[in-house]
DNA sequence: CCCCGGCCTCAAGAACGCGTAAAAGCCGGA
DNA sequence: TCCGGCTTTTACGCGTTCTTGAGGCCGGGG
């Protein structure tokens, strides 16, 4: 299901894209202000972003940096302002749609139709990885080794997937334990080598030697065809 | 550089987003109905297509669709319909924004930029710096040398790293120290030479002349590709 | 000619990060 | 309540990497 985070603190206008989004299928998550929003975006992560401008906490142009310090979540920006340069200034600041209010309930969503089209699309690419010794399915997040199926918990999963999803790149262990474990445990490496042992255990023929979990001491983690 | 495909029937908006357009940098492709619009995108492989959708010859969902059936190209539509059933009709067609007439420059072109950082984010080709020794890799953080993988610890890829991302000038010491080893130790310049000597014997043909990795005595080193 | 600053080289101990194993804590379901 | 699976924590040996100091080289200036 496509979940969508909306952030207005006008709650009429957050009930109505409530109805609205859930009527046609969308999980939605809320929030009010700035600093909410940024919390709820990274404990949820949404498939797409409704983020009104004139929040009482923080600008919203830093809302947006905010988000894309991280993530490339399509953003799609709702103002009361109309003149251009707000809309320069909001764009430019990585949003991937501005639109008016007052706004109708039909373009919005046809917009928001637009930009979750376009990450499907983007990530839609053979959603499986293969390597000499097993078969990682992004879809449906299952790992096969020999035909057989092999069980992964959420965890192992989790690594797994982001490594799948870079093949061949260095994903530092920074950015493994901010998306699996959150920002508060971006220090706990020791998760890392543990889960990592785990990791080859099950995947690699020859664990002590591992071809395809491959660790850069210092930096990261790669994940090797 | 980045290819912008304009459709419109009117001659006065094509020049003036062609003048707009090129004054930036952007290359510029014309065509005044839907039938040429499709010739000159499946030839041209713009980065993006700015289209009008009061075509003489084709309905303007249709030279969508015509887009869409080979390609993922962003579109942007122009269109003097302020009512939201166009809007929708465009946008599930496949477009990817829609912006009425009259519209301002300024907005158009950070609508544009929008569309094109998205799929410069989707493809970024990975930026990689050659020389005649070796080659560096900057996404995935790695070095060849004559088709071998050479091994760099996280300190020698750092100042690998700042040098590859400026190649050919001058970076003084107290960069390379800063970014690498911290604020601390901006004087530490012993550093550097046990670690470039270290270098120059991984990457250099002849390390004890290198051609790459240039020290510009008392100022700083430079990277010659 | 000699001195000196900056550079290169080498080597050794300290510090760090990794892999591994195993115990302890934390659920949720039977 | 007990059990089993999963996660978090702790501990230790080991190899690699970083730091540091000493010595040699080179070129320019006195």
């Amino acid at each position: 299901m496509t979940s969508v985070l909306v952030v207005d603190d006008e709650p009429q206008i957050v009930r109505a894209l409530r109805i609205n989004l859930s009527a046609r299928g969308y999980e939605v998550m809320t929030a009010y202000d700035g600093r909410s929003a940024l919390g709820v975006a990274v404990e949820g992560k949404p498939d797409v972003v409704v983020l009104d401008l004139g929040l009482p906490d923080i600008d919203g142009v830093d809302v947006i940096a905010g988000l894309r310090g991280w993530s490339t979540i399509p953003i799609i920006v709702l103002s009361a302002r109309t003149d251009s340069s707000a809309k320069v200034e909001a764009l430019d600041a990585g949003a991937d749609d501005y639109v008016t209010k007052p706004f109708g309930m039909d373009e919005l969503l046809a917009r928001l139709r637009a930009a979750v089209r376009r990450t499907v699309a983007r990530e839609a690419g053979d959603p499986v990885v293969e390597t000499a010794s097993f078969v990682v399915d992004l879809a449906v997040k299952k790992v096969q080794r020999g035909g057989r199926e092999v069980h992964l918990t959420p965890t192992e999963w989790g690594l797994v997937e982001i490594l799948a999803r870079n093949p061949g790149r260095l994903v530092s262990q920074k950015q493994l334990l901010q998306e699996v474990w959150g920002p508060m445990h971006v220090n706990e490496s020791q998760y890392l080598r543990v889960y990592f042992a785990q990791l080859r255990r099950k995947l690699e023929d020859d664990p002590a030697r591992p071809k395809h979990l491959i660790t850069e001491p210092g930096m990261g983690y790669r994940f090797e065809l």
